[in-house]
DNA sequence: TCTATCTAGTAGACAGTATCAACCATATAA
DNA sequence: TTATATGGTTGATACTGTCTACTAGATAGA
């Protein structure tokens, strides 16, 4: 008989820790949902993003992404560049403002994980992490099999 | 230093999980997002339940839960009763239509935890929640304390 | 008692997040 | 060449979360 109660700590994990980051953002003037912070961590992250290859890390609606880029855009955080591939696709990169804000937003990041970890071992936390990738990988699994089903 | 990717691990299970469980919900033919179906499990989990206790425990806006619960109300499966130590307030509890609900509800999450934790020891399922405990409750501490300052 | 203050719940407005379907331009396979 | 698939965009809509203002009733103090 497994816990039940899983559902609700997982909820109310990720409610403290959203709040946390936005109240570290906040401080730091980073005008900024989460969402689009996780968009431009992607950009950052890798050399010849698109907004195809960072819809499919994040596992989001391309739809959402194209919707957040665009703010990106429009706030001089990254730009778009010819991809020579394929014409249809543009890399992104992010401009020196966009690199600034994303090592402040490193930071607040880390503040942020520090402070929800201060109680814990670091082998908790590597256990806590492997334990969450694998519940997400059977959830994500089962989810794709099941989908195509009456 | 702690490990940065703990956010997207966070981020990502509760979106599996989230995931799972409305795929369950869908194939039950419940039609009830899954914030009314968390409100639903607060209204029968409690005797005596308020909108404000539920509020509370479920640590969200009470202007959500009432809504909520218009919606519960709706479709006959809470129902809502005088309270007679404050006039202002009324006892909440399921009708006999809600609790056949909540009992397929639950047959549905246990489900999900099932999927999610076949790969899982018992020993490690249950480090993970008493990490996630750990680590909620240091980020509301944080949360709270910092609300008010500048 | 009268009054000020507090609390439970409601309603409006809005921001943020997620999803779906339609569509265009380009790429690719038959 | 034609059919099909893919990268990206847009519109529509539902779900989630937050803030503010408000009403009715509770409660404490003068």
């Amino acid at each position: 008989m497994p816990d039940k109660s899983l559902s609700e700590a997982v909820h109310r994990l990720m409610h403290a820790y959203t709040h946390l980051l936005r109240e570290g953002i906040r401080k730091q003037q980073i005008e900024l949902p989460v969402t689009h912070i996780r968009v431009l961590k992607g950009v950052c992250r890798n050399r010849k993003a698109t907004a195809q290859s960072i819809a499919k890390r994040m596992q989001r609606d391309k739809a959402q992404i194209t919707r957040a880029l665009n703010d990106l855009i429009e706030a001089s955080l990254i730009v778009k560049a010819d991809n020579p591939l394929d014409r249809r696709s543009q890399f992104l990169k992010p401009t020196p403002k966009g690199r600034k804000v994303m090592a402040r937003i490193d930071a607040v990041e880390e503040w942020a994980v520090e402070q929800m970890t201060t109680k814990l071992g670091s082998d908790e936390l590597t256990l806590f992490l492997r334990v969450s990738q694998t519940m997400a990988d059977s959830a994500e699994q089962i989810a794709n099999a099941e989908e195509g089903e009456s």
